[in-house]
DNA sequence: CCCATTACTTATCATTTGATAACAAAACTA
DNA sequence: TAGTTTTGTTATCAAATGATAAGTAATGGG
């Protein structure tokens, strides 16, 4: 196996996926937050309930940064923060039913142009696809 | 094959790429360009040439801002352009000696990583990955 | 109890990015 | 050839983002 191959398709395939991806999520955001409140709470919703220094690690936000763009989100009620009763330096943050509202309006429409996306292939393609994914999420993108 | 379920696991794996992405690209750039720099400069090394039009097609900037960025990549000596003898509106974009240099060493820095992160994987880890990695592009993110 | 560490906040500033209006030059079109 | 469209530029402004310094409060280890 030709690595250095392997890294080009890679590079390639890496490119689509972003692009693919862009496509899909285009449009999906209120006007009243910004593309950067938009991830924070794309990562709540998947990873809830989290604390302000996950959202710095994982999304690649300074600790500040992090705090000043909750406090944003929580100002528009589409978040709430939970002390943790063990360790008070601790919050949890959690999606509020606003902000719930919300992320299920845009994920509803990502899904709905996900679905239009393959909605042509057999379901040998869906298989496939289905394998596919399973493979590369455990072996690649791990 | 249950569609619903083929998004979610389609919702994970993007967010796996972002990440890995991320990780394997962090730090490669040259700090005396921008993100948004590197991104187009990155864009032009895979697809070159291209006309600022393209750029701010696929980047998704618009052409005010592309043709910003570009004066000022013009300006650190990373890109040349070339006037089109028959249409001459249109430019033709490429990378400069310098900002080829550039970028063959942030590709190099991302390619190590890359093997590093396969560089336990079995033979037939690699094959899976490949055959996965066509399957996904042809089918999915076409 | 004291000191270091952790988790998070506040304030401030510079830079980057995005958006818009107005323009110029070349090419196409009727 | 006059008007329209395409391609790209310049200028300007506001907003978003990133970086840093300084601070608070809770915890944990001697």
């Amino acid at each position: 196996m030709d690595k250095k191959a392997l890294f080009n398709k890679w590079v390639s395939f890496t490119t689509s996926v972003h692009q693919v991806t862009h496509e899909l999520t285009q449009n999906v955001k209120s006007d009243s937050i910004t593309p950067v409140q938009y991830n924070i709470l794309e990562y709540i919703t998947v990873s809830q309930p989290v604390t302000p220094s996950d959202i710095s690690n994982c999304q690649h936000i300074s600790m500040p940064n992090t705090s000043r763009e909750l406090k944003k989100l929580s100002e528009k009620n589409l978040i709430e923060k939970v002390t943790d009763t063990e360790d008070r330096r601790k919050q949890y943050i959690r999606l509020s039913k606003d902000g719930k509202i919300m992320m299920d309006e845009a994920l509803a429409f990502v899904e709905f142009r996900f679905l239009n996306r393959i909605q042509n292939a057999s379901k040998e393609d869906l298989e496939d696809i289905d394998r596919a994914l399973d493979v590369l999420q455990t072996k690649l993108f791990y």
